[in-house]
DNA sequence: TTTTGACACTAACAGATGTTAGCCTATTTT
DNA sequence: AAAATAGGCTAACATCTGTTAGTGTCAAAA
């Protein structure tokens, strides 16, 4: 029938069915969500997405790598700067934290369903993700051998906080916001102390 | 062909399936992964799988009602026991971690493929992950009441504890065994450290 | 030895999937 | 006003999906 409707302008066509796919993608997963069925939600037919996007394939990649690159920009950033390491890691906390709660759909299909990206984007994906753990756990290693933090495990401590984090769903989220800046203290709270010299 | 082999008898041809069905669904997810995968790695048709089992949806819910059923076990258990608040809560720890490191693949996926259950199955699963958290929520709760435990959102808690160790994956759990108890010991660590009173 | 049951096979189904081709129309550009 | 472009539509494709029906065969029970 009827364009999509461009109303609200700025926002174009593509990222409207980005954001619908990211949507379906979240609560379906990537390969249980069709392209007739992101087509529905966006009020068109499924061939006329392609006049939009390249494929399915396609949403994914846009989605997966938005979020990663705003990692990668955020872990810079960080080893830029010169505060502390536990001010650091509470930092990139909250970074995490606060893209689980503004920018919940994207996030979360790029940590679960990046498996299902295809080469090259696939092993791209997988560098960035061991990359980013790395820096994170050098980070937190610093730390300790500055005495900022206690001994731990880096690694481990990295996998705690960030799998702690990705844990962040519906479940909670569903009450929103108020809930949102509640949670983010009851987490850094709770992650932070893990780390903290006693 | 042949018959699946019956060598190391004791397990049966329909655990066998159920066995290599997990280890797919946990490297290609539900979806993404083919009745007739499962019967390439099993050896055999996919149509001979049928004499087996009744449907794909019946590998998944075997596998997660196995994992669930484990779980209200040892909390059972737990409750029934007692040990102070601290000592329940670690024991709970170890025992997901020893669950993600002997039971891995059917444990991720109950943990990450569930939402593909259908009808009574899915909203039965709903009931007992809701169920399972509440009640992990008020053995914490009971701890700080108890001053046993510093005081601290239960549920935040829950949420992070479950999801950190949901995340042990191949990635830390490549290397194996050795490995492993080396890290539930700094996992455990980790996260009591996160709960006990300073 | 005959019977029976477990279990594998092939063939085929109906439906869903991602995607392309080709057409038509409204909007924008010239 | 004419031309060009963007972006919708329908129809169709090849492939993959879970699953069923029907047949044959080997091992165990009678």
């Amino acid at each position: 029938m009827g364009r999509i409707k461009t109303t609200n302008s700025q926002i174009s066509r593509r990222e409207i069915i980005i954001e619908k796919a990211a949507t379906l993608f979240k609560e379906k997963g990537f390969k249980a969500a069709s392209m007739r069925e992101i087509a529905d939600v966006v009020g068109v037919e499924a061939a006329s997405l392609y006049n939009h996007i390249k494929s399915k394939n396609e949403l994914l990649n846009i989605i997966c790598f938005d979020v990663a690159n705003r990692y990668t920009h955020k872990m810079e950033e960080v080893e830029a700067s010169k505060l502390t390491t536990l001010v650091k890691v509470e930092s990139l906390l909250r970074f995490h934290i606060d893209g689980m709660v503004n920018h919940f759909e994207e996030v979360y299909v790029s940590d679960r369903e990046w498996k299902h990206l295809d080469n090259p984007y696939l092993s791209n994906m997988q560098n960035q993700r061991r990359t980013y753990r790395k820096r994170f756990a050098a980070i937190i290693e610093d730390g300790i051998k500055k005495k900022e933090i206690k001994k731990i495990d880096a690694a481990t401590a990295v996998l705690i906080m960030l799998h702690a984090i990705g844990g962040i769903e519906s479940w909670h989220r569903s009450t929103q916001k108020i809930i949102g800046k509640e949670l983010e203290e009851n987490m850094v709270t709770f992650l932070i102390d893990g780390l903290r010299k006693m």
